[in-house]
DNA sequence: TCCTCATTTTGATATTTATTGAAATATAGG
DNA sequence: CCTATATTTCAATAAATATCAAAATGAGGA
C-alpha cells in the first residue's frame, strides 16, 4: 500500500457513516450487503449511502457485485490488513522499543532483535 | 480508544501534509522536533503547520512541550498502537480466518483456534 | 526595557465534503 | 411492454477544511 492509497483509506475511515458500513460490512463476510440493507441499518438516506459506498470503493475498501436488482457490497480485507501493516511500519519505524507487546510481534521485525542474545530456551 | 477518537485519528492521517509530519515526529522519537523544524521539512508555511499541528494534538496524535523559544512535537506512540489495534479488532471481526498471516499473531485471539486441536509438536 | 525570534491566532478565501430530494437507470416479473 | 423495486446520478445547498498573509503572543538576550 502506498501513501496515496493509505491517505485514501483514512479519509474513507475518518467519518461515522463510512466507518459504521466498513464495520457492518466486515462483519457480513464475503457474503456482503445490499446497498439498501445498509442504508437501513446504518440509518441514511439511499441516496447518502450511494455516495459513502463510491467513496469506499474508491478508496479500495470494499468490493461490489450485482445480484439479480440488489447490488452487493462486501469488505476488501487485502486493504484493511494493508492499512494495518501501512500504520504498523511508521508505528515502530526506527523505534521498536517503543512498541506495544500486543504488537511487538506483527510490528517489529522478529528478526532483528534489540540486544539480548542467547535468552531463549537455557534448556 | 473509541469510537469518535479513531475518527478523530483517521480524519488526522487522511491529508498528506499531517501525514507527513506524523511519520517525520515517529521517526523522531521522544526527542521530538521544534514546530519550525517540521515546517521546514515539511515545506509548508509555519501557520499551516501550526494549523495541523492543533488538529494532531487535538486528536491526540502528537504532543508539545516549550522548550526555551521554541516548542518541540513528540508523536503519541500510545495512540498510534491504540488505532491499530482498533482497526484490527475491526479487520477480524467475526472472521479470523480471513486474516493475514502477518496480522493474525497480533490480530486474532490466540486462545480460539478455530477447529484442529492437537496439533502442536506430535513429538 | 526594548528588540528579536519562534510560534500561534485571526480573518479572508478557495476548496472539498456531506446531505437531501428529485430524476434517471437497470433489473425482474406479470 | 408496463410496472415495481433497487440503486445511482444529478443539482442545490450547507458545512467543514486547507491555505495564505498579517497581526498578536510569549520567551530570551542586549
Amino acid at each position: 500500500m502506498d501513501e496515496r492509497q493509505a491517505t485514501l483509506a483514512f479519509g474513507a475511515l475518518a467519518q461515522e457513516t463510512r466507518l459504521n458500513i466498513v464495520r457492518m460490512l466486515v462483519i457480513a463476510g464475503p457474503a456482503g450487503m445490499a446497498a439498501g440493507a445498509i442504508a437501513e441499518k446504518a440509518g441514511v438516506a439511499p441516496s447518502n449511502v450511494s455516495f459513502h459506498l463510491k467513496d469506499l470503493e474508491h478508496a479500495g475498501m470494499v468490493g461490489s457485485r450485482r445480484e439479480a436488482r440488489s447490488i452487493i457490497y462486501s469488505a476488501n480485507y487485502d486493504t484493511l490488513s494493508g492499512l494495518i501493516q501501512f500504520l504498523m511500519k511508521d508505528c515502530c519505524a526506527g523505534h521498536p522499543e517503543i512498541c506495544t507487546p500486543a504488537l511487538a510481534a506483527s510490528c517489529c521485525p522478529p528478526a532483528k532483535t534489540t540486544k539480548r542474545r542467547k535468552v531463549l530456551q537455557p534448556s
